[in-house]
DNA sequence: CCAAAAGTGTTAATTGTACACCCATGC
DNA sequence: GCATGGGTGTACAATTAACACTTTTGG
């Protein structure tokens, strides 16, 4: 009863993943169609069954391998469990939902079955996927704001308005490029590569190439109020 | 292979909950000892086996009334999955991990075996469980900045030294009651009640008494840079 | 009257926003 | 040279942090 560990119920866990990329300004996400039984010809998240000798993040990692090349996922985070006893027809599958971001410039080869689809306009889905989805670009909007994850999003070398494009896109409306550089720079986030873009055919300045800098996620805006005291280092 | 469901492996579920809760100015999470065989003797978390019928929440919530009356627990959100092959001994438990919190003012009847731990001094913990209390702890302090989390560690009414005292024991810093004031005021959720609550035995001007306005969490500075263009609205 | 605790006002610093202006290129 | 984007400088607004000062109580 109070005992912790009771493996007597079957109980079938999944997991699922929100891909999302920017493409023509807009924020898409990759799905697939159902070609089996509950709700055939619908549309769903990549994912499937967990092993039983893998955790969460690398199953979800193997099974999206069949769809993009992992090397291509530049950022992968939990949502968050769905859980609800009838969210799929038959016996109840447990699924935790992750999001995943990769880079506008990368193409990948995707199956027969599969396509993206713009986050804001979505087609009928297959069972909780819309919720997944929805929350999946909410997590994204909220952390492009307080973290780095933008770098997931962006290509190596990127332009300051190519990168407003692509967080115009993901937020849903237009951020400033003057802003936007500003901001990044004062957090460290972006180095100038040196090199610079051309120009398009009817000419302007050519922009200059940035990167960002580190690897990885990381909050480089943790406090928005009631931060720490500073530690008295920097004047 | 791509099938959606596939429950031909069993696999345990279980929920696990950090209740914390803040008192004598420190921060507290509610632990069991555990009785049984793995890890006998060691602290663990409240939680147990997800039943088929009920989701995750309902399930944390009908297992916490065993150690907490569920009234008493303000907030509850989920964390994480926690689902390394290897977290438990024997075959795979997948635990989906909550946080919950409880006001300052309440002191819950809790069973023999179970005791408040402060959280900056955990005794021998079982399994992977120190690692979720400190997800739960590093949760509830970056929400405590960008939402109105705090409603959840208050009792219904208090002073704001009372509320310095709990923002500061959950921070781990001290925080200013004159710019904590400010701050809540400002986003609108403080309402002043009209009482006052009488000085020490030392003297002190009374104390106004106050209470947090609505009801839920929800989030009060949604973005801390690139913002939405204002509605103009307000002046 | 003094100490203690609460509450208010003022100021400084930081950070984000808006906008004007200059720069480099294609045609 | 002119249109077209790119980039920078400056001013402004909002918000938070720091701190001095006033208020109200007990002894």
């Amino acid at each position: 009863m109070r005992s912790h560990i009771n493996s007597s119920a079957p109980l079938a866990h999944e997991v699922l993943a929100a891909v999302l990329q920017v493409r023509s300004a807009t924020l898409r996400v990759l799905l697939w169609r159902r070609a089996l039984d509950p709700h055939v010809g619908r549309w769903s998240l990549p994912g499937g069954r967990l092993r039983p000798d893998e955790d969460v993040e690398t199953s979800i990692r193997r099974q999206l391998a069949e769809k993009v090349d992992v090397r291509q996922l530049k950022h992968v985070e939990q949502l968050a469990v769905f859980s609800a006893p009838d969210r799929v027809p038959g016996p109840r599958v447990v699924a935790t939902a992750f999001l995943g971001l990769v880079p506008s410039d990368v193409d990948p080869e995707i199956p027969e079955d599969t396509r993206w689809h713009e986050v804001d306009a979505l087609p009928r889905t297959a069972f909780d996927h819309r919720e997944i989805i929805i929350g999946a670009r909410d997590r994204l909007r909220a952390k492009l704001s307080y973290t780095n994850v933008g770098f997931a999003l962006a290509p190596r070398e990127f332009t300051v308005s190519a990168l407003r494009e692509l967080y115009s896109a993901a937020l849903g409306y237009k951020v400033s490029a003057t802003n936007l550089q500003r901001v990044l720079s004062r957090r460290g986030l972006l180095a100038p590569t040196g090199h610079t873009a051309p120009p398009g055919r009817s000419g302007g300045r050519p922009a200059a190439l940035f990167s960002f800098t580190g690897n990885g996620i990381q909050v480089t805006d943790p406090f928005a109020v009631f931060r720490p005291p500073p530690k008295r280092s920097r004047k």
